[in-house]
DNA sequence: TAGTTTTCTTGTCCTATGTCAAGTTTTAAT
DNA sequence: ATTAAAACTTGACATAGGACAAGAAAACTA
């Protein structure tokens, strides 16, 4: 194991002790995806999650009436995990989509289960970032209610622009619960004032 | 402990051993809740959850134009907790208020902590918990942008009853994301149908 | 049991955002 | 380079749901 891996990031040695990270860090392995790959479909379980190193990917479902609506994008250092599929192992309603060639780090569950259940930090860390996926998530549903579309996008700006850079408004627009149409028009009102 | 203790309905001999329950149930200490108690209020750190026994509680947020939005439900047999104030132990944003009176069993951080690094099967079953709870506001998050106030209004039927005839229009009417004045007419329209 | 407060309903009018459709610009493919 | 396909913009109009206000009906309270 290089001195200067990618998931040294993920796994910080404040966290981690040396032994614990020469469990952990073997057990991931590398996956590339081009443009347009899937990493999850809708009907099947998750069996891996992956840290995404390079690259970006979009998370949608599609609705009664057939449309497609982002659920939420993944970027470098964010971690893709269908958390309902995976844990309690039912086939999901996501779809997972890389939007652009990605470099990912993958493991499946059987040993998660055994680093979540053998190593403390591991364990600790993990229910960590579930927690922060539904922290942010509450605060969105709450936004939903209580914001307006143009807030909910200046958000999007200040919180994730590198999303806002590197992918289509429409899919921008479902994620924040409004039509592509409408996202013209805000970022138009923005731009002009 | 009674063989017939409430927490036996959360903690089933199924999925715990006697040996695991007799140090996990003895941790619980019931706790009583009058009506309009607060379990957790603005700008604390909860270092407590509960199961309910009996009762109705709510949790709710005050928007930026401080507008109350309730945030949550919680009726007999669920467990009530702000998971991100609990885990990541930052301040809530959140209100927890007992809407009646109220039993609950009552369990603390650190205490939690023990068991959840002690027992297998204990963090299992928080995990699951968990999970389940993200489940849950993922759907709302995309129910709220697919879904008209009406089918939001069906579901909740459906899926709470027991909400819809405890709980005052206004509560359930900023929880689905509409105004009671709206809400009563979805109810009119319904009713006429 | 009257009085007060809260909850719920209903009317009128308004606004944010949706729908549909026609262009324009950008990107991708041969 | 040329064409086809996406992505984005803009206009005209429609609509779900909001805002405000006045009553009616319940639910507490003294």
């Amino acid at each position: 194991m290089s001195t200067h891996h990618f998931l040294n990031n993920i796994f910080p040695s404040k966290n981690f002790s040396t032994e614990e990270l020469e469990t952990i860090l073997p057990k991931f392995k590398q996956v590339k995806f081009a443009k347009n790959d899937y990493l999850l479909t809708e009907g099947n379980t998750e069996n891996d999650y992956w840290f995404i190193e390079s690259g970006f990917v979009r998370s949608y479902v599609i609705d009664t009436e057939g449309n497609d609506i982002t659920t939420n994008f993944y970027a470098a250092y964010d971690i893709v995990i269908d958390w309902s599929s995976f844990f309690l192992r039912n086939p999901t309603r996501e779809n997972i989509q890389a939007l652009s060639d990605c470099v990912c780090w993958q493991l499946d569950f059987d040993t998660f289960q055994f680093l979540f259940h053998t190593i403390q930090s591991f364990r600790e860390q993990g229910r960590t970032t579930l927690v922060g996926s539904y922290f942010t998530l509450k605060n969105q549903r709450i936004s939903m209610i209580a914001d307006q579309a143009k807030e909910r996008y200046l958000r999007l700006l200040q919180e994730k622009p590198h999303i806002i850079q590197n992918i289509s408004l429409k899919h921008i627009a479902t994620y924040l619960g409004i039509t592509d149409t409408s996202l013209s028009r805000i970022r138009k009102e923005i731009a002009e004032a």
